[in-house]
DNA sequence: TTGTAAGCGTTATCAG
DNA sequence: CTGATAACGCTTACAA
């Protein structure tokens, strides 16, 4: 146990000559306090370095003014840049974000959103990884609000957040259509998540309705070295693609670097690719990739708005998912024309 | 204010027929309860989906067992592959991380740390920034553990961990001699950090040792693009540079793709580069960057092995300060003999 | 080993 | 507007 080294409520108080409910109005918004004993405190406050007992005030207003984001693969571009955002817009709605990392842990997300639950936090955020009902229900039970970036998960009660994933699929196939390709690939990891799949269900719908066929091939997790396999498997078989649309920009990079450097394509004339996430390499030189870029900014927004939306009775009737675009990045990775 | 949802220890307690003390001993590490009682409370608490409050627990034993990370630019590589590291290792210890990002704001870190002295947080990390004494003071005025990684600050109380940052720019140029450069230039940021000057410091000091000058170009912050304004400024020069060390990974890529896509230079045969990090990017086929790595998982645990170890009396007598090495890791952006 | 009771630092309620 | 007083959920002497 530390010794006591924080100044409590009741030293400013005695401190500045009244009682510790004045000194606790002053530290709440919208208390009514008279602006002499405000100052009186305030100032009190200041010599002693008081500073308020978020544990204490949580433990009364039983509400902590934690969110826990809970993230596998933080290191990641596109998660990174996520939570990020997150981060920021969390902090300027004067929450505090707790941060639980789900990479080499066998427990994983259980074990994590049991820490949450401990701390009190008022929300959780669950950056992808696969869906389990579990959780969901374990949040709702103990009464936290729960936002799902790119899970899915059909019960009730969580906001989800999510993009146009087939759709996109199918807008791309387009792109690739329009430059004159026309042996057309797609490649994913072996991840299985929803956004990954609904990708690739879009892409090779679009192609069969256009009466073209896709080969499909996938590996590993969803980082730059599957995208290098990926593009061994896909670049030496009989008929090689001309086009190919990478689940995820990593991939994509090292489906390209393969590419160029192993194989001496040239991208884009006699190989399109496009991406998905629009991560900072994408925009680097020696990719240049047409990609569709995920909203970030916006995810983060729409989903502390949803947390923060004072707390309403119930959550019913609320919106529970929200459907965003991902806008498609023209940069150098798909020619105009038929070449 | 939530409604009551959380279920308390009192009505665990009565579910299991003891007091409230056997309650809270059953979830006392190392507290003393008879294999029965405990049994029978453990029950009645998985029945009731009881969670212990960390916040009341925080509370009376004046210890929260959090632990404040503090970041900047944390959707950068480096700083992402730190933090992964650093969350893991902490819950590990079963200490939970508590966020900071001080990117976009003003008061930036000192209203982080308010933050995190609110909350009671047990200790925190500052992962880079500039120094600033304030900052030191107000964590230990507050009993707070502090870390401060690549950051210097000389005042007693912190623990700082530090690369040798000087000792390696000398490394790195013998590397470069050895490959037979002569017009050597140091590209870095304006961010001024003490890392990012202790390797300029390391490489210019140890050219002027073998008679040798450097160039030396400081641009931006330290990321990709800037990396492609110093790759304009140097290699327009009339002494066109043969080697340059970029003070980070990032700089590098940028400098790499600047000159090969626009000067059409060949790397390395006509010009040599290594930068400083070992982000991801840079074993990529792309850049292959002869850097120095990180030891993030090597800082991760000698700082979380520093905040855990028992709170002893006073840090008195304690290390206050480790240097760890960066090692060179050879990859294909600088050749072996002289060209 | 167990229960009782005191306290941790807040905020909410209710008189004044 | 202000000050007592009672919670909040937990830990920890202390006594049994």
């Amino acid at each position: 146990m530390r010794s006591k080294i924080f100044v409590s409520a009741q030293e400013v108080a005695e401190r500045a000559g009244v009682s510790r409910s004045a000194v606790s109005r002053t530290f709440t918004p919208g208390a009514s306090v008279s602006a002499e004993t405000r100052e009186r405190v305030l100032q009190a406050a200041e010599e002693l370095g008081y500073h308020v007992n978020h544990l204490a005030r949580g433990l009364m207003r039983n509400e902590s003014g934690i969110v826990c984001l809970i993230v596998s693969e933080v290191a990641t571009p596109y998660r990174s840049a996520l939570l990020r955002e997150l981060t920021l817009q969390l902090q300027n709605a004067g929450k505090v974000a707790m941060f639980i990392n789900t990479d080499r842990s066998d427990g994983s997300v259980d074990r994590a959103l049991q820490q949450a639950i401990r701390y009190r936090a008022d929300a959780s955020v669950i950056l992808s990884g696969l869906p389990d009902k579990s959780i969901t229900q374990l949040c709702l039970r103990n009464g936290q609000r729960l936002v799902l970036i790119n899970r899915d998960d059909d019960q009730p009660g969580p906001l989800r957040i999510n993009l146009d994933d087939d759709e996109a699929g199918g807008r791309i196939l387009t792109a690739f259509v329009r430059a004159g390709c026309r042996r057309l690939a797609f490649a994913n990891s072996e991840a299985g998540t929803p956004s990954l799949m609904g990708r690739e269900r879009g892409f090779v719908a679009g192609a069969r309705a256009l009466g073209m066929d896709v080969i499909v091939e996938r590996h590993g997790w969803t980082g730059y070295e599957a995208g290098r396999v990926l593009a061994h498997r896909l670049l030496t078989a009989k008929e090689r693609p001309d086009a190919v649309f990478c689940a995820t920009d990593l991939l994509a990079c090292g489906f390209m670097d393969a590419a160029r450097h192993q194989f001496g394509i040239s991208i884009p004339d006699e190989l399109c690719v496009a991406g998905f996430d629009d991560i900072e390499q994408a925009s680097w030189s020696s990719y240049e990739l047409t990609t569709f870029a995920q909203p970030v900014a916006e995810i983060a927004s729409r989903a502390v708005e949803w947390l923060t939306k004072l707390e309403r009775e119930d959550g019913q009737g609320d919106v529970q998912s929200i459907r965003l675009r991902a806008e498609l990045l023209w940069r150098k990775s798909i020619r105009a024309r038929k070449s």
